[in-house]
DNA sequence: CAGTGGTCTAGACCACGGG
DNA sequence: CCGTGGTCTAGACCACTGT
């Protein structure tokens, strides 16, 4: 991204996060910011919409841009963000294991979901995910074969999101996620430090490029007592 | 709203719910949308860039704006949306009882969240949700007494949102949430059909105002066999 | 009243996709 | 090549907030 509104928002973000710009403050006026990043106002505005959807100001009609305490949300689970890319951000103490890396054929279900035709090949991934040498996580994705070529078992040890833009180019754009709570399987006993019997807190996402087209499946299971999810959401009345 | 580009969005939404526009089909090219709807391409760009916020569609460029499969969403836990919009919209077989109608003093920290002087008064009111003759959900609810005159524990039973928007003529604007899993209290044993030692999902929110005034704290507690929450997010790189 | 954000317009140029 | 969406502009008018 090198237009120019995103760079306004990007540089504005920066402002709030050195503390430039501290919560409560107001930003200055839209007609000042024209001149300061030398843009007309819409551009400036489409700037200030990204900030306020993404939850560091808020627009008040008649008053201005007043800054958002952005603090306590600074663990982004919610968005389309990986496993490593948090790992990175956070600083934690967390190492992958693949636990299987297998090819074969597509059940009707997910031939459907992906929209190929049946008995394509698909790649199947498990990994377990440690933290301070605990195994909390157990992630089980599903990706068309076709879709992730060259992919290998030591790439899924890193970052497979890594290795999907960055190497392949492809651009991941959406997903779905539903979040639910499951009781742990034999497979979670096994994989897992947790008890059978013991709740298993799931996240089912499907991952979308920018063509609409499904790229990944993906069955997240988390052990309760280190699952934590943050959202920042807009009221949109009916 | 009666914005031009709000109504286009609501109207298109309508033509993708009553199926004039099929998951996979382009809408009508950004050019043919100014004829048809009489308005400039900014203001049509507006509509469609809600719709792709809010799921509707994938914009590709060169070719269209595509229509998503929005069947699988229409669960929205996420977003800001009280239990009684639920209720209504998903039709549950669900009803509410007040279980504690308090007034008190702010401890320093809720002081503190709401920017009130200490020892303000605050609200305190706890609900269970019941559906289909089990009760699944404990809510508890903080209001700086002052924001919300005229609450009762009436109202409590039915819907407070509906009280603060359309009786108070508060404006409810966005929230942050945090999802964790916890283990039952004594409390939670008591009012809802739960093993004691079970877990229990808790959703943590803070409601704001739209001048950015701290509204609400709520604690939302789930059996976790009937909790589900379900997002549509779109990427955002670094 | 002046200053703020909210909406809308008409036109321009660019980047991408597909024939 | 044309048609698509992506960006940017300059200017206009309105609605709201505060003095």
């Amino acid at each position: 991204m090198k237009s120019k509104f995103h760079s306004i928002y990007q540089h504005l973000i920066r402002d709030i996060h050195e503390g430039r710009y501290m919560p409560g403050d107001t930003l200055p006026s839209e007609h000042e910011l024209t001149t300061q990043f030398e843009a007309s106002r819409e551009t400036i505005r489409k700037a200030l919409k990204q900030l306020s959807e993404h939850g560091y100001i808020q627009k008040i009609q008649g008053k201005g841009s007043v800054v958002l305490d952005v603090q306590r949300l600074d663990f982004p689970v919610s968005g389309v963000t990986s496993f490593q890319e948090l790992n990175q951000k956070l600083g934690m103490n967390a190492s992958t294991a693949v636990v299987a890396f297998n090819e074969l054929k597509a059940t009707a279900e997910q031939a459907h979901a992906f929209q190929l035709p049946e008995e394509e090949n698909l790649l199947e991934i498990a990994r377990v995910r440690m933290i301070d040498g605990e195994r909390i996580i157990l992630d089980k994705d599903w990706f068309p074969k076709a879709l992730v070529p060259g992919l290998t078992a030591d790439i899924c040890a890193g970052s497979i999101y890594a290795y999907i833009e960055n190497t392949l180019e492809l651009t991941i754009s959406f997903a779905k996620k539903e979040i639910v709570v499951d009781v742990a399987t034999e497979e979670d006993v096994e994989l897992l430090d947790v008890e059978p019997g013991s709740h298993i807190v799931v996240v089912h996402s499907l991952t979308y490029l920018e063509d609409a087209t499904l790229l990944q499946i993906t069955e997240s299971r988390h052990r309760p007592d280190r699952f934590r999810f943050v959202e920042f959401a807009r009221r949109h009345k009916a």
